[in-house]
DNA sequence: AAGTCACCCAACCGCGTCTGA
DNA sequence: GTCAGACGCGGTTGGGTGACT
């Protein structure tokens, strides 16, 4: 499609915005809109492309946008929106009143990112990364992993002690060090855990309590694709994990990673649903004029928002059919 | 005090998508 | 169905700033 010459027209400036420019565009916009921003530069007196006054408007001058450090709480929503979506920030931005995809998008890049990777986490596949063959080093994963326990509540039925759960995975890498051939424990090893994708459902990997404290319920969140929802259903129903020893014999899918995956799905792995729902339907879109509703995206509106949403916008009878199963369910996050 | 470096973030660029003629 | 204009989004850049030498 064509593209629009935007700033390249003679003589229109682009750079840094002056105070004067920023009450000339407040001006227009809080006393016509904005309309089309194409036009807006010219009615508004300002020598700037509408492009750049969108930018500005949206990124900086919208009254409605939060300034201030992010809070742990947000921190955490962009976290596990991000191991959903991938980089689609301003699905992510949705879920944040106030904050906007270019600020999240920095904030990502700058603070999180970074954070991650210093937990060994893979900032792109969410996965713990593989270059961690020593044990110590691997002990934040290994308390993280034995939360995932929170998700196998998932199950009523089932209640897995998180020490045992921390101590498995312990013997798990402690065999994988001694092994020879470094992560290469064999297939039939009855101590390789099922890392298949997503098992463990929806748990952040971060140390923060909090976080871990949050069994999520699989079939709410859209990101996921279908494959994965029914596996972890069809897991949960076909083989409660009520023991030790059933998660130990729990078929081995893919021994790539040491330790069982602690998110729903990397990016790539959502595709598949993420073509089925656009993404800019996939997110509950809060009234971004009421900057009160700020922080109540993944805590106060844990269940109803994403079902609603999924059910208004797709045109799937299948995924229809999906959420009104689990929007008939109490999300289980406690309050 | 001056120079260097790293970090942050506002703004830009370019592509894909939407929409209306 | 096609096309072009407009918009939205994600990736990238580069100027400002503070820390350090």
């Amino acid at each position: 499609m064509g593209r629009s010459p935007c700033c390249d027209e003679n003589g229109l400036k682009k750079g840094p915005w002056t105070q004067d420019e920023d009450e000339k565009l407040i001006d227009h916009i809080q006393k016509h809109g904005h309309g089309s921003w194409r036009a807006l530069p010219k009615q508004a007196g300002l020598n700037r492309c509408g492009k750049s006054c969108r930018l500005r408007w949206t990124n900086y001058l919208r009254p409605d946008i939060k300034r201030g450090n992010f809070t742990e709480e947000e921190e955490e929503t962009i976290i596990n929106l991000h191991s959903l979506l991938g980089n689609k920030w301003s699905s992510i931005a949705s879920n944040l009143p106030g904050r906007t995809d270019n600020e999240i998008k920095n904030y990502w890049n700058t603070h999180l990112r970074k954070k991650l990777l210093q937990m060994g986490i893979d900032p792109v596949t969410h996965r713990p990364r593989t270059d961690h063959l020593n044990v110590l080093a691997a002990l934040p994963q290994l308390i993280a992993a034995a939360n995932f326990n929170n998700l196998l509540n998932l199950n009523q039925n089932v209640q897995l002690d998180a020490a045992t759960l921390a101590k498995a995975q312990l013997l798990h890498n402690m065999i994988q060090v001694l092994s020879t051939n470094n992560n290469n424990i064999p297939s039939s090893s009855p101590l390789t855990m099922q890392t298949n994708n997503n098992l463990f459902g929806q748990s952040s990997y971060l140390e923060n309590q909090s976080l871990f404290g949050q069994p999520q319920n699989f079939s709410h969140i859209p990101g996921a694709n279908h494959d994965e929802k029914m596996m972890v259903e069809n897991q949960m129903i076909d083989q409660p994990l009520d023991s030790f020893s059933s998660l130990m014999q729990m078929d081995v899918q893919d021994d790539h990673n040491s330790l069982p995956l602690l998110v729903a799905a990397s990016p790539e792995e959502s595709n598949q649903s993420q073509m089925m729902i656009k993404n800019k339907d996939i997110v509950h879109r809060h009234d971004t004029s009421n900057p009160s509703s700020s922080n109540s995206s993944f805590t106060q509106d844990h269940h109803q928002p994403w079902c609603d949403t999924i059910d208004d916008e797709a045109g799937d009878s299948y995924w229809k059919e999906i959420m009104e199963q689990t929007c008939s369910e109490p999300w289980p996050f406690p309050e």
